[in-house]
DNA sequence: TATTGATTTGCAACGCTGTTGCAAATATAA
DNA sequence: TTATATTTGCAACAGCGTTGCAAATCAATA
């Protein structure tokens, strides 16, 4: 809880009560959740706008990230504390199963090679398969 | 053009104007195009239900494939023939400066080991840059 | 070529995600 | 406690993608 408020703090965003609710939620959740998911956890106490310019801000800033799925759906999911300032490696896993999205490590890994002239700046691997809870 | 007519007729598709000149715009674009951009490239002759109905047989078929890049926006581009049947490996290039997307050669690359538990059927890779017109 | 039957198209309407403008409510600082 | 800045809710809107249904077009046959 302190964490949260110190992560406004550091960010300096206001403490209110739907900031704080947001961030408690993605915190909790094991996996990446869409907006209408955090609304729904948050009983729809708030109006969509206000999670949504919420969402931005915490974009910005940097305190969570999106990963965009096939067809265009859009998961939010804290920014994990290592990827502060910016990462250039991210990697997200797809349950074909279940449909949870999960962050994993991180750490930088190997890319292919690039046609002449393309010059990468950052790379984003979304994996899909089945998750720990759906492989048996 | 008559790769296009075999195109369609190996996968069952009757020879319609729209069809054809759909599959002719993927394939003579440098880069995937969105379902607006390509209504645009024809000249909105054709019904904007009637575009994103014919781009989702295509995807059904793998005559083509969808890119989703950040903010839930989503390309389309044809599927090298190499991808057929089913390709377990794609890479996407996103140009930062002139917001072109382009695929890459789909060689399996190498991946980063996923958490136990975790078990991967494919792997899509978005790479974020400066692309051969870009960059310098 | 004309006819039939299946497929495709256009139109109208809808749902969902995300945004903007503006006024009311709340937070922060004095 | 008051004054100022920020945040929130509401209404309205834009864009992407879908569905239902009737009209148009295609493909196969006669």
């Amino acid at each position: 809880m302190n964490d949260i408020y110190a992560l406004l703090e550091e960010n300096n965003l206001s403490r209110t009560p739907c900031r704080v609710e947001i961030l408690k939620t993605l915190s909790q959740a094991g996996s990446a959740l869409s907006e209408s998911e955090i609304r729904d956890k948050l009983g729809y106490n708030y109006d969509r706008t206000t999670v949504y310019r919420t969402l931005r801000n915490f974009l910005n800033q940097n305190v969570i990230h999106s990963i965009s799925l096939e067809g265009g759906e859009v998961r939010y999911a804290m920014t994990p504390s290592r990827d502060k300032p910016h990462g250039t490696h991210h990697v997200h896993f797809y349950c074909n199963n279940c449909s949870g999205v999960y962050c994993i490590s991180h750490k930088p890994f190997n890319t292919p090679r690039l046609p002449s002239g393309f010059s990468p700046e950052n790379f984003d691997l979304l994996v899909h398969g089945k998750c720990k809870n759906c492989s048996v």
